[in-house]
Order: C-alpha cells, then structure tokens, then sequence
DNA sequence: CATCTGTATTACGATTAATAGTACACTAGG
DNA sequence: CCTAGTGTACTATTAATCGTAATACAGATG
C-alpha cells in the first residue's frame, strides 16, 4: 500500500501522515471513504496500530479525517484545501517574512505569541489543540 | 550581574541570551563595548564556561554581539531592533497572512511547524519551551 | 613565553520523542 | 447478549535530542 522507510530520520507515523494528506488532497482518497483499520494498516506494514493511531489522529487534528470509535475513520467531507494555489502562494510568502524577522532576532515565543492572536481574531473554529 | 534560575524550565544560557539581549537593545550596554569573558562570567555566575559561549554564540548568530578569538565579545555596532520600522512593517504583513492563511483552514500546529522550519534553516534562532 | 581571550570536541545526565504492548470502550451484526 | 470488528487511553521501552560540563586547542597581547 505505501512504502515507508523505517530507518529515516523522519517519523514512520509523519510519513504516514504525508502519504495519506496526498491521497486525500488528490482525491484519490474521496469524501466520507473509509481509511483501512488501524489494525489492519499495521498488519500491512508490519507496524505497531498505536502508531497508525498516531498518524490518523494527526490528520484528524489537521481536519483530514474524522474518527467515530467503534466504527472507523473516514475521509472529511471537507479538508483544508492547502494544495490550493492561494495557499501555496501564502505559504511561500508567509516563509519568506518569517525568516526576515527571525533574521531581525524575532523569537519563537514573540511568532507563537502572535499566532494565538490572530487565532482568537479569526475565531474559535480552529481544528488544532490550542498553543500552550 | 544577573539573577539566574538554575532551576528554571528555561535553560541558562537562554536566559542569559535574554538577559543581554535586553541590556543591548536598551542600550545599557553600547555600540562596540565589550562583554565579560566567558570565563569572568562563568566564575561570576558559578556555571560552566561553555554555557555562557554557547549564550554568546546565540547572540553573535543573532546578530547581537560579535566576537573575536583571543581578543573578547563585543555589542555589535548594528544590533536588530524589533521597533524598528522594518520590522513593524514585517509584523503587520505577518498578521495579515497568518489571518489569511488560517482562514483557508491552516491550523496553529501547522503554522508551528513551519516557524520551526524557518528556523533551522536560519541556523537555529531561539529555542523556545512553547514549541513543542 | 605567560596569560589573557574565544572555540572545538567529547562525554555525561536528563529530558523528550517515537514506537510498542496491553487493556479499555464503543458499534454493529448474529 | 455476545462476538468481532472498530477507535482510544495508559503505560513501558527504546532511541534521539538537549543542556551542561570537562578538557584541549588556537589566536591575541604584552
């Protein structure tokens, strides 16, 4: 089904989490479809389903996927189109002003500071676990 | 010369990297003067010289202060000032794509993400006990 | 050469992160 | 009900990272 690098540095469930997000971005992946079990994805690729869990609840943080115990985990209906050429050009320009300020010693704390402002400006419809 | 929390969730050197901070954008300490030796200010504050190099050399990458080998640490000549117009124009543009982007459903963790991106490929601003 | 200075390397201890093992809880179909 | 599927919570173990320290190296100055 996918083929995930055990040895990389980077985490088996946030490849995980990148092989799905393109899936459904793609929309290989549609609306209201069900992802497999976590316990069969781990039977597949040899893995432990805590880390399957991970990943899953990840991409449902992320507002990818909803989960209802008991029965499974779907695709949403609505997914953050972050694929979109708006967002793409966001990112680019949001990069490019982060790094000018953290050249000019702005600190992490000041940028996480900031977020939550803007957060509670937007509204509280946020998908993400609030910044502690 | 400071008051350091040993027990502090905060690590030494980055309070000390606050500290000074604080001391040069508010011009207690000024243009080309120089900083106590790593050495002096370990003795002084009871802590491994290391640390303080390691506070030291934050502040160099930050721009803050400017070292030469055998000769001491000195407040550069040019240090960031985060009022300065440049970076309230950065802040604001900031705003207004963080708005932008969590609107299109960007979530607080994502953003997270990418400022701890931004800032390993800056070469390591700030570390921050927020970010997890 | 002696003694200041910063820096590089390495190691140790503690904390954190990723993964796994196990047990619990909910749902749907016999 | 009960069973076999589902997600989830808790705990443990292992690996990686981080802060700090010990030591040794390297340039500057007189």
């Amino acid at each position: 089904m996918f083929e995930l690098d055990i040895r990389s540095r980077k985490p088996i469930y946030e490849q995980l989490v990148d092989k799905l997000k393109e899936l459904i971005i793609s929309e290989v992946m549609k609306a209201d479809e069900q992802l497999p079990s976590v316990r069969v994805m781990a039977q597949q690729l040899t893995i432990n389903p805590n880390t399957i869990q991970k990943a899953y609840r990840e991409l449902e943080v992320q507002g990818y996927i909803y989960s209802i115990k008991g029965k499974g985990s779907f695709v949403s209906p609505d997914t953050p189109k972050q694929n979109s050429e708006k967002m793409k050009t966001i990112k680019t320009e949001l990069i490019k002003l982060l790094s000018e300020a953290m050249y000019l010693g702005i600190t992490s704390d000041q940028l996480v500071e900031i977020i939550k402002e803007v957060e509670s400006t937007i509204g509280g419809g946020s998908k993400s676990d609030s910044i502690q």
